[in-house]
DNA sequence: CCATCCGCGCGTCAAGTACC
DNA sequence: GGTACTTGACGCGCGGATGG
C-alpha cells in the first residue's frame, strides 16, 4: 500500500481513501492485437481451449478491478471535495476572527 | 423531430507495482 | 523472474440537454 505525494496527510474529513497519483503512462492507442506466432497459424495450439478459458478469466477479473478502481477513484474525488469545503469554512471562520481582533485591538488603541 | 454535443460508465490493453 | 493486482489511457455506446 504506497501512498504518493500528496495523499500522505489526511485531515479534516477523516479516513481518505488510498490513492495513488502516478505519472501518465505512453498514451500509446491500443492497435496491436495477441498474435499467434507465426508457426501456429493454420492449426490451434495444443491446450487452446485452455488459453482461452485463461483468458477468459483475466479479462473477467480485469473487468471487475477496473470498476473497483473506478468506484475508488469516485470516492476520493468525493473526499477532497469534502476537505475543500471543509477548509474553505475554517478559512471563512478564520477570516471572521481576525476581522474581530482588529476591531477589539482599534479600538483599545484610541 | 432530429442532429449534435456532452458527460458517464464500461471493457480492454498496457505499463507499473507488489508479492512470492 | 513470474504472477496477480492496480490504474491511466483509449475507444465505444448510451441517455439527457440543447439549438435549429
Amino acid at each position: 500500500m504506497a501512498v504518493t505525494g500528496e495523499e500522505t496527510e489526511s485531515a479534516a474529513t477523516g479516513d481518505m481513501p488510498v490513492y495513488q497519483l502516478r505519472s501518465p503512462g505512453s498514451g500509446l492507442a491500443q492497435t496491436i492485437v495477441m498474435l499467434a506466432s507465426p508457426g501456429a497459424m493454420h492449426s490451434p495450439p495444443p491446450h487452446a481451449e485452455e488459453v482461452t478459458r485463461k483468458r477468459e478469466v483475466r479479462l473477467m477479473k480485469n473487468r471487475e478491478a477496473a470498476r473497483e478502481c473506478r468506484r475508488k477513484k469516485k470516492e476520493y474525488v468525493k473526499c477532497l471535495e469534502n476537505r475543500v469545503a471543509v477548509l474553505e469554512n475554517q478559512n471563512k471562520t478564520l477570516i471572521e476572527e481576525l476581522k474581530a481582533l482588529k476591531d477589539i485591538y482599534c479600538h483599545k488603541a484610541e
